[in-house]
DNA sequence: CAGGATCCGATTGGATACTG
DNA sequence: CAGTATCCAATCGGATCCTG
């Protein structure tokens, strides 16, 4: 295992301590940030308890191009609950009634998306100043 | 357009004038730090500046897993050069240098990501914890 | 050495239809 | 209504080969 460069040797170390990779959350966490739907699913459920056909109306109206899936909206709900940043409730109804909310370990987690997003935002300007000069080239 | 819920009305409006979707830059960067390897080039690349073929060992030494393809790895700083958050300088030699340095935006943009990241290994044991009750259901 | 071109497998997300 | 199953297109990432 080659030292390329002073510093890298105790980055990688502390990495193999902390699990910043080796199938330790990070990875899995990051990816679900960064999918097509969860930051939106996230700032939704951060204003209350939702209904599955409720949530999938307002992440329409919501987003830009096309509405999610019924079976994408599944997905990501369960994503969310396996990891415990959602809450699942049922009633055993005909026809049964389903409602998502946020637990606390999702709320501080969409506090984490949310100061990430609005710095994206905030220098969305330089960003895409950016990209026009490089497209340009 | 409906209004299912108290409040939903004035985020989707904020939303629609901040843009965080609507292809601002919110959307594709937050898929930039999902991705397979963008985090672990940023955290590389905040110690300096490297060249292309050292980043790539350095790499291969940071995940579990296997090495990042020459391929994928221009991909992904040609889609940070792009966003301008990495610079990249070239010598016209045979055979030519190209290195990489974070920008000053970059710098920033790692900032936001170790802060999600550390969150995520501080919460850690939760989330894996919430995984195995989820899984022995 | 850096990177482009090509080919490939795996994963992601959408459309539709069906069930309790 | 919520969820699952199936099928499909698009995207992502890896492997290999080739060039300045």
């Amino acid at each position: 295992m080659p030292e390329p460069r002073d510093g890298i040797a105790s980055l990688a170390t502390e990495m193999a301590r902390h699990g910043i990779d080796r199938d330790a959350p990070v990875r899995s966490v990051m990816a679900l940030l960064g999918d097509r739907w969860t930051t939106l699913i996230l700032l939704v459920l951060e204003t209350g308890e939702w209904r599955h056909a409720e949530l999938k109306r307002v992440l329409a109206t919501l987003s830009a191009e096309q509405a999610i899936s019924q079976r994408v909206l599944t997905l990501k709900l369960r994503a969310l609950e396996r990891d415990g940043f959602v809450a699942r409730f049922v009633t055993h109804d005909v026809p049964p009634k389903v409602s998502y909310r946020l637990t606390g370990l999702g709320l501080a987690l969409q506090g984490q998306a949310r100061q990430t997003i609005e710095w994206i935002k905030a220098n969305g300007a330089a960003i895409e100043a950016a990209r026009v000069h490089f497209d340009g080239l």
